[in-house]
RNA sequence: GGAGCUGUAGCUCAGUUGGUUAGAGCGCCUGCCUGUCACGUAGGAGGUCGCGGGUUCGAGCCCCGUCAGCUCCGCCA
């Protein structure tokens, strides 16, 4: 016999009169003594369900069941009277009055509510995860997140994307983050790693001819957890296109968004197509390669305005590679003085600037630290070129290029707290223009700055005749609301340009073949032009459930040590494991 | 590796300048209750104040150390 006919979320008024069986958790107990009244809980949502003594036995057997126990009932649909109809669930016209009774499982006193959203310790929820996931808002995350990769399906399927799996054992590669390695029995002393992201995978495919391929894919990285970042895995929708440009990528990339946003949530799109900002211009107006555009200031440029000025702090910093910042804050002018304050010891504390001057235009009078020090020349410029008026306040900073944008950037973002934003605008925006190489002050030497497989803007052209570090990369990041989702890049496919940019990075050819020779022989044997991109699955679905820890948004996580607080991984193995690995501990005092 | 915050009943928390027997709500147990929907109501059980040391006549509270969780920095091609 089956175990239930209907789901409890659905009864309706419609089905009054008919007998049904349900099945599902006790959500709630209401014991009149005389009278019990049950929330049962399903999958689907919640019905309540009346017991009277006239079921005799039904009755006395339910009487000491405690909520969460598992119960399927028999019972008849009935309508509930006027003044006792519940209009805050779906299934409040109606009730079910229970005639028969199976206890299936009988629950012991719950660690913490299921029913209340009380906030509970991290432990004891990653603990009992399994109860956890039953609380409305985790429960109904994970549905989102199936129902988000369903759709990315159906799209990327639609568009003649193939889903191809890749290996999960695959070779250590000491770019990027640490590796997590699995020894291997058979080749005693050698180890696998678990990928990174499909990377390399992903473009043998492409010279393998599969014209599109995406995976909802697993990726390892053995790197310290943030509140955005789980550690040890987590998801990307993997992706990649042959014969595609740019702008070829980003047109599939924001139907894709479009379709999740139209079908998945009541959110909007600020923009489509999303605008595109270039990496220097990003770093300029928001001091960030991820900026909020929904916070409304933009960072600007007084380097200009203070060469030769006799306020040495600002003058020194007009030299090339460094500059003057300035953010200027509408209204903001006639704040308590804490306002002020405050900003700037989060200036001293959390960034490192030795202060944070600025400049309070109020009505008939200027306030500032810095004002009696710039000439009239100065302020008569600053109030043209920031357009200022009375009630305005404009925040400096000075130094090298990049310090000062990101700290400017991080100022920003701490005023955009004080604006109101609109939760349910999708801010999303291209960062484009990457550039290919960096100049690493540690080691003294230009690095990749981001994948060494990017296609340099200008081709080898661009390799032989132009200073490294102002080459841009067919290089680009996704970003909304503040999140970098993705970084993507159109591929070097040349041979020839891949050793010359690896040259420039300072690897010898023999060094380049040694580690990458599987992709350069592939890209020696028709090698089409492709490239691709991989959003994180997980922080997606943060972004569209407004969910601000990773944790929410996965099933089964690790909390911040990269420890499984419900099965206790990792763990000790046995002795003879490690023999059959060829493993010897030598583990730290 | 470093910094910050937190740790008191099963859960969420309060606990005064260091002072008698450490409290509340929820949950749990035993009753009463036929229209509740966070049901109501009476009673009861339940504490290594994270752990260790110190100061003190006396420590949940002060000091030192340590453990755990979270957040951040480093790290994340």
């Amino acid at each position: 016999m089956a175990y239930r006919t209907h789901f409890c979320g659905a009864l309706r008024k419609e089905d009054i009169s008919t007998t049904v069986q349900l099945a599902g958790w006790i959500h709630r107990k209401r014991d009149h003594g005389g009278l019990i009244f049950i929330d049962l809980r399903d999958h689907t949502g919640i019905c309540q369900l009346v017991f009277k003594p006239q079921h005799t036995d039904v009755f006395e057997r339910i009487e000491h069941v405690r909520v969460e126990s598992v119960i399927c009932i028999t019972g008849a649909v009935i309508p509930r009277s006027e003044d006792t109809i519940n209009h805050e669930i779906p299934t409040g016209e109606i009730e079910v009055d229970v005639h028969a009774l199976s206890i299936e499982n009988l629950a012991e006193p719950m660690p913490f509510p299921i029913a209340d959203e009380t906030q509970t310790s991290e432990d004891l929820r990653l603990k009992y995860r399994f109860l956890d996931l039953r609380r409305e808002r985790l429960h109904s995350n994970i549905i989102y997140r199936s129902k988000v990769i369903a759709e990315i399906r159906k799209y990327l399927s639609a568009l003649g994307f193939n889903e191809i799996q890749t290996p999960i054992l695959t070779n250590s590669s000491p770019e990027g983050a640490r590796d997590y390695l699995v020894p291997s029995r058979l080749h005693p002393g050698k180890f696998y790693a678990l990928p990174q992201a499909p990377q390399q995978f992903k473009q043998l495919l492409m010279v393998a001819g599969f014209d599109k391929y995406f995976q909802i894919a697993p990726c390892f990285r053995d790197e310290d957890a943030r509140a955005d970042r789980s550690p040890g895995e987590f998801y990307q929708l993997d992706m990649e296109m042959s014969f595609i440009t740019q702008d070829d990528l980003f047109v599939v990339l924001e139907g894709l968004f479009d379709q999740l946003t139209k079908t998945l949530s009541k959110k909007r799109i600020w923009q489509l197509p999303f605008p595109r900002i270039a990496y220097r211009d990003a770093m300029n107006r928001y001091g960030s390669d991820k900026p909020d555009l929904r916070i409304p200031l933009e960072i600007q440029d007084v380097t200009a305005i203070f060469e030769n000025s006799g306020f040495k702090v600002f003058a020194q910093n007009t030299a090339k590679g460094r500059c003057v910042k300035a953010l200027v804050l509408k209204g903001k002018a006639n704040e308590p003085r804490l306002f002020y304050d405050k900003a700037e010891d989060y200036a001293k504390t959390e960034l490192g600037l030795p202060g944070l001057a600025y400049i309070r235009y109020r009505d008939g009078e200027v306030q500032s630290p810095i004002y009696k020090f710039l000439s009239d020349a100065e302020k008569a410029k600053l109030i043209e070129a920031l357009n200022v008026q009375t009630g305005d306040v404009v925040f400096f900073a000075a130094g090298a290029w990049e310090k000062t944008c990101k700290a400017m950037g991080t100022i920003r973002n701490y005023f955009g707290k004080t604006y109101p934003i609109d939760k349910d605008l999708l801010a999303y925006c291209w960062i484009v223009d990457f550039p290919m190489f960096e100049y690493n002050e540690e080691s003294k030497k230009i690095d990749f700055s981001h994948n060494p497989f990017s296609m340099p803007q200008g081709g080898m052209d661009a390799l032989l005749t132009k200073d490294p570090l102002e080459i841009s990369a067919f290089q680009y990041d996704i970003v909304c609301n503040g999140i970098e989702l993705s970084s993507g890049a159109i591929r070097n496919h040349k041979p020839d340009i891949m050793y010359k940019a690896f040259e420039i990075a300072g690897y010898t050819k023999e060094e380049t073949d040694a580690r990458f020779g599987h992709m350069i022989r592939a890209f020696q044997h028709g090698a089409p032009p492709h490239g691709g991109i991989a959003p994180g699955i997980d922080r997606i679905v943060m972004l569209y459930r407004d969910e601000h820890n990773i944790r929410e948004v996965i099933a089964f996580p690790m909390n911040q040590k990269a420890q499984d607080l419900m099965t206790g991984a990792p763990s000790d193995v046995h002795e003879k494991q490690l023999r059959e690995l060829h493993i010897k501990l030598d583990l730290p005092k």
